[in-house]
DNA sequence: TTGAAAGCGCTAACAA
DNA sequence: TTGTTAGCGCTTTCAA
């Protein structure tokens, strides 16, 4: 049984107490835990057990002091949208926190403040608290990417850096181009041809992605977009209004919409008209919300692979942190498009 | 403009730096960050404007190894569950980020493993990587409370001790008790006198204390609860199926659910006889996930004010964290009753 | 009111 | 293969 706690001090054991119980120096010790290889068997052993006998785990505090590093990631995690059935953030949150684990770090949240997108990021490159961040808002003008990059702070982007096609910056994103076109093929081969979009409006450069797939998949079908699409805010009235509109003046057999809360408000207006999703009219939404799974008629939905962007964030960044800095190529993953009731 | 780097070194500034550039000795320095009265003004103005110069900020690492402390709270964050209408943890998450910062804390993420429970807490605990932890999963036999506290490893449980009532640790919870009976008082104000319960299985204490609300609300109008309960998993299905069970045998003229997930089980039951939410039967739910303000018809859920209990969890780990410690009073907060068109 | 000395626990560099 | 020395950047004595 360990002892874990110092008798005179109180404190957690140190180098210290486990070189003096294994009759080595600190050194020793050090390296039985970082160069394992450099000890002799038996010194090594007996490290080991004196280890096991303290429950001895070095200290962070010390250790990042020495050795410039903290194994931190900051994330800065901003207030939940209420009535948005997105939770996209939450869902890569989870999946960062596992593929961090096993490159050895974890992750700090942090709050923004509702103005300043570069709030909370300032503080922490200062003080060295993290080793690297992730940044997830990468939409049109945001400055956090540039921000970073001028003050050498090491960062991986979620997203495209949209606005600036020389950017450097490593970054990982979802082809939402390929996904609306996979939503639309999916659609066109079930029979549609006057197939709609929803999607936001036009300086929503995620939105513009999503709606070329869209547009692509029916031209390249030799099929018309005209009068087929809407763009409005992501709410679920307005998908709802949008969805009354194009049904009355471009009679549509389905609809393909940028988010799951559109295409709820869709399936509002085909309740309001005793019309029901995939018996009447398709829909698909984006995202993959919990909503998609949990409605009825349960909603066909384009998903991110979140758990793979974590994996190949994970990689960036170990890359970036490595010395040398080995770069990692920036990378663009395919949804997939979960098929249900409603298409 | 601020520098932020040494010249030399490259490194971020250190109160070395900043002593000076101000030419006072670096603890004067230290002492214009930490106890400001102590200084005379003029040389506090002079420290100040070299600190802002060189954008200089008390590297982590260093002030952590001194003073013993982290200012990080840990918090395990298990992986999320698919196809569940509930995001409250999630939700939580995002009020403790914003409230731990007000108190000077960030919020350290890890991951748990699927069998191990402890997995994760023992090494933040020995290697002091975190002042304390937010416990969240305080379910019957969950061993992490007790094993923390033998450690007198500082915590806050966002959860009762159910399976033990001399457990002196710190807690906030949400009273279910109380959320059931709001719904099951809001339901029989509306004129419902057979009002159904769906509920988790018996060995869930949070189930079972939702539920005895709803047959305490009943019980005081002298109504009987008799044939009128279901209990099941927290499945879309499972709410389905006992919903037709309950409609059959004992008809209900309203359902009151211990999740979301299982209301929306009943809304199917409802599509699958032409019924729907709020017209015909009304239904409530529990949790007010994202899912209850988006689906047709909007359901009427018990909300728990996570913002408020994070404030209390954030106050009981200050006072745990201060010198001597301040207890803080176990707090009980009430859910509220988001009305909605379901009901 | 300010400064000097010491040391938190660790690891990199070097010496033995 | 192991040990010694030094110092990461900060704050806590204590002395001036």
């Amino acid at each position: 049984m360990a002892r874990h706690l110092n008798r005179v001090t109180g404190t957690p054991p140190t180098l210290a107490d486990v070189a003096e119980l294994a009759g080595v120096s600190r050194q020793t010790v050090s390296n039985a835990l970082n160069n394992p290889s450099l000890l002799r068997h038996d010194t090594l052993a007996r490290v080991q057990s004196a280890v096991d006998e303290l429950g001895y785990s070095p200290n962070r505090a010390a250790r990042n002091l020495r050795t410039r590093a903290s194994h931190l990631i900051g994330l800065r995690f901003p207030p939940a949208q209420e009535g948005t059935a997105n939770a996209l953030m939450d869902r890569f949150v989870h999946s960062l926190v596992e593929t961090s684990k096993e490159a050895g770090y974890h992750v700090l949240l942090f709050a923004g403040d509702g103005g300043d997108p570069l709030a909370g990021y300032d503080d922490l490159v200062r003080s060295t608290a993290v080793d690297a961040f992730v940044v997830t808002d990468t939409y049109l003008g945001n400055p956090q990417t540039a921000w970073l990059e001028e003050r050498g702070a090491p960062f991986v982007a979620f997203g495209r850096p949209w606005d600036n096609g020389d950017a450097t910056h490593p970054w990982v994103d979802v082809d939402g181009s390929v996904g609306g076109r996979m939503a639309t093929d999916h659609l066109l081969d079930r029979g549609h041809t006057r197939i709609a979009w929803i999607g936001w409006r036009k300086d929503s450069f995620i939105g513009e992605d999503r709606r070329s797939g869209w547009a692509g998949a029916l031209h390249d079908r030799g099929l018309s977009t005209k009068g087929l699409a809407s763009r409005v805010e992501d709410t679920l009235s307005s998908g709802r209004e949008a969805a009354a509109v194009l049904l009355d003046e471009a009679q549509p057999s389905a609809f393909v919409c940028a988010s799951d809360t559109l295409a709820m408000g869709v399936y509002r207006t085909l309740a309001d008209r005793g019309l029901e999703a995939g018996r009447d009219i398709a829909v698909v939404g984006f995202d993959d919300s919990q909503v998609a799974q949990v409605v009825h008629p349960s909603l066909t939905s384009v998903r991110q692979p979140l758990e793979q962007v974590a994996v190949e964030v994970v990689a960036a960044l170990s890359g970036l942190l490595n010395h040398p800095p080995v770069a990692h190529p920036r990378t663009m993953l395919a949804p997939t498009l979960v098929v249900r009731q409603s298409s």
